[in-house]
DNA sequence: ATCGTGCGCTAATCCGATTTAGCAAAGGAC
DNA sequence: GTCCTTTGCTAAATCGGATTAGCGCACGAT
């Protein structure tokens, strides 16, 4: 069918040169090892009138490097939430003439073995292993056979890998000093977590830092925040229901959700029981899901940079493919990307606190 | 760092035999070629006790296949839709022991070439062609060289490749067969596109089939279509404002949303002049989005199977890898892959139509 | 003329497998 | 004893490049 591939021995034939020099001159290494003008020009020529593209598994079977990174995720890759992730990470690899082998390992530690496997059968020069939500991962021990980073996950015991993950601390905040710069000081709860560093699910460590962030804002700010409700599973049921649940004992005039999810099943809540949003309750939450912009009024929400993290990651990645793998170098340094908020129509000042501007 | 991997050569010498014979027995062609059971048995011990694994890039480079594919899409892979179709695609792929490359032009098609080269460099054994959305595409010429299928995609031409398509047609029957099986044969409105062949965007084979099947299942029982109104872009927005619209002239008793997110702006716009779903309006849509679970009352729709489409296409490519590819073969198969119905809480018998049960 | 020195290029090897062709030993026929 | 088969295994070529070592030539110095 097509025609044979058009290799070095073709171009070399072409310009009347070996295939060690038509190497050398495609190399760029042409000067360094005196080739001359004349020919380094016949080569370019050739090469270039025979459309030479070099065979990279060929050139991976000789330099052991194939210009493609492994992408091994949980269940990220096919997660409608982080798309964005693989995007920016693919985005980053093809800047630097880079493939993404994707994979998922369903967080079955077997898969993932044989996952991790197949990628050193083809050679990949470095692992991106990425999580669907951020919390801490066993990190395998086949790893170290390449450069690797951690992508929206901690390693459980210390690991020389670094990681890259959303800076939830600082978004906590956010989401709090924009209830705060609103002129809210009272009637704050919170749906998904707290309000005590105790009351948060297992594994989350979104839920931790957000609630670490949200706490120490309002601490600054000499606020209290008036209480909270976890739920099971951050999802538009949970928060629907636990917002009903403290709709019966309280009259919030603000609420941060833990997730835009929640955040839908609290407006659920407020528009059962006759409250508007932002008017009687001003809502803030996190993520930036689709949804924030379809529900109405359009939620405030700090934003999950997954397009950012992916990028992030694979360039981390690539400084540790440039770097001497040499010595073991204890601790991977932490990076963490900046959620920026996006202000929308979910949030006004306190009915009583709304004075002349 | 890593000690060095263990290659042929290895096994060979543990079994005390020529790198040939353990290749030989490997490949299981050992009895073929008389290898005795004593060396077998040498072989495979020592190719299990060093936990050999052959090098792929090498075997690439040496029989020409990789046992990977290449899946390139326009935005597929990091769309929040579709990652369903990647996930179909991994595990089929998985199955067989390939791996996946995964890529997007994001419409350029000058990315796509380079995208395209990239995969050939890396000698993929086929490529899967995706669409974010079921439309028709031009194929690029580069395709030719390695086998191939279309997913969720047309050929603008007449091409030998096959493509793989949900079954939207179908999914049309399926809607308009929902509403007419709950009594439904008055003020049944269309959302989205319709009620005419014209009124539909353009581009979208999805809204020209389904409208086809829609018009054909009323037709057969003899129900006519009260009207339908078309939307810009099939978002919530223009979804709530078609349907308000419609409802300035109109009392639907019924409404086919072209998707779950302009059905999404059909509850706003509902909810806007108080009527109720399913008692006053029923609703069904297409897709399967996530929110039609999450909206109240849930969302019947006729789901978009995007893993089987996935699925499909990398087992259709299979068969196409399997084939001699000898001659060109005229037109590629269309395969259609069915939309089942998820039957929620949108849909009630029309309020007149409700006797004794 | 002889030797040394750059210059400009190439032969040969390697990467890790697969595959073809063929060799040595044992067995059988005559 | 010779010749032919069959058996059981291996040497060598191959895939498409990168890389090391080194060859032949021209030129200048002696």
């Amino acid at each position: 069918m097509s025609p044979r591939r058009v290799t070095l021995a073709d171009v070399a034939k072409a310009a009347g040169v070996s295939r060690t020099t038509a190497s050398l001159v495609l190399s760029g290494r042409g000067r360094e090892l005196r080739i001359s003008q004349d020919v380094e020009q016949r080569v370019l020529r050739a090469a270039d009138e025979l459309r030479y593209r070099p065979n990279i598994v060929s050139v991976g079977l000789r330099t052991g490097t194939t210009r493609t990174i492994g992408f091994v995720s949980d269940t990220v890759a096919t997660s409608r939430l982080a798309g964005d992730m693989i995007k920016g990470a693919l985005e980053a690899a093809r800047d630097r003439g880079f493939m993404l082998f994707i994979g998922e390992t369903e967080g079955d530690s077997e898969l993932e073995r044989l996952l991790l496997q197949a990628m050193h059968d083809r050679q990949v020069d470095g692992l991106v292993l990425a999580s669907m939500f951020t919390r801490t991962i066993k990190v395998p021990e086949d790893i170290t056979n390449a450069p690797a980073v951690l992508l929206n996950a901690l390693p459980e015991q210390p690991t020389p890998l670094p990681a890259v993950l959303p800076d939830e601390v600082e978004a906590g905040r956010t989401a709090a000093r924009a209830l705060l710069e609103a002129g809210h000081r009272d009637g704050v709860y919170l749906i998904g977590a707290g309000p005590g560093m105790r009351d948060v699910p297992p594994e989350s460590v979104a839920a931790v830092e957000r609630l670490v962030g949200i706490r120490e804002a309002f601490g600054d700010a000499g606020v209290a925040v008036a209480g909270g409700r976890t739920c099971a599973d951050w999802q538009p049921e949970y928060g629907l229901a636990a917002t009903r649940e403290l709709l019966r004992t309280a009259r919030p005039r603000a609420l941060i959700c833990f997730n835009d999810r929640i955040a839908m099943g609290a407006y659920q809540a407020l528009d059962d029981v006759g409250l508007k949003v932002p008017d009687d309750v001003s809502v803030v939450s996190f993520d930036d899901h689709p949804i924030a912009s379809w529900i109405r009024p359009k939620l405030t929400t700090v934003a999950l940079p997954y397009y950012e993290l992916g990028r992030k990651a694979v360039d981390v990645l690539f400084t540790e493919i440039g770097r001497d793998h040499a010595g073991p170098d204890g601790q991977g340094e932490v990076h963490r990307v900046p959620m920026p908020l996006c202000s929308r129509e979910s949030i006004a000042p306190p009915p009583a606190a709304a004075p002349a501007g």
